[in-house]
DNA sequence: CATTCATATCGACCGTTGTCGATGTATCGA
DNA sequence: TCGATACATCGACAACGGTCGATATGAATG
């Protein structure tokens, strides 16, 4: 999923000049979308870990039930941060470190558009 | 509010090796602080306007009444990403640059502790 | 001191969200 | 084909959060 749905797609930095209301909702979707310790937790791993993660690895680090983590994974992916690739069984999560660098340009108001 | 009460004070980068429970719900609190669209423009507005803001100066541009206002206000300063000043009868507030920067690179993972 | 104004707090309402057990779906192996 | 495994979805429940009107607090003003 990196296609125009994600939240990510539809976000404007914070220093530009005047947020709309589907910019501010854009972004306001990309944050929360990592406002649950649970999915810090999830880009945490991912982000450290490098190789992809399947849900059933997840559980226990994360002290969840299966469908919990599979509900923090779609508001992931949802959202831009992660993708997902099937592998027969198994579904692995990755981080999309271009979503990832678009976020932390967000938020950069020194160097971004100000 | 600048103290060790505000949820930027106890985050740590999302490239950090493992991230505790504290740390991993400071940065959900922090992150959420930014996941409401009101929020998100309130933050846009003193990144843009430079100057602090009172609330009844943002009540209008954001369609709110005055208690949502200052409850948006509120979760803001409790992040640590805004800063309060009592000037008599208004309460100014403006943009914590200090905590954006550290939000910033909570983000960037290329060039954080990764 | 009374009034006005700006803001915070309270209480209530209600939609949203995190959580889990149960169930459905699809894949792999025997 | 059958059973086991991995994951998503569903339904339900509880907790949280955004919103507002009413009210309290506190400061300036006359």
């Amino acid at each position: 999923m990196n296609d125009a749905t994600t939240a990510v797609a539809g976000c404007v930095s914070l220093a530009a000049p005047a947020l709309s209301n589907e910019e501010a909702e854009a972004t306001a979707r990309l944050f929360a979308a990592l406002g649950d310790p649970a999915r810090v937790k999830i880009v945490n791993l991912l982000a450290t870990n490098r190789e992809p993660v399947c849900v059933c690895n997840l559980t226990r680090p994360l002290g969840l039930a299966q469908p919990t983590v599979s509900h923090h994974m779609k508001k992931l992916v949802e959202a831009g941060l992660l993708d997902r690739e099937q592998r027969g069984k198994w579904a692995f999560f990755s981080l999309n470190h271009e979503a990832v660098s678009k976020l932390a340009g967000l938020i950069d108001l020194e160097g971004g558009s100000q």
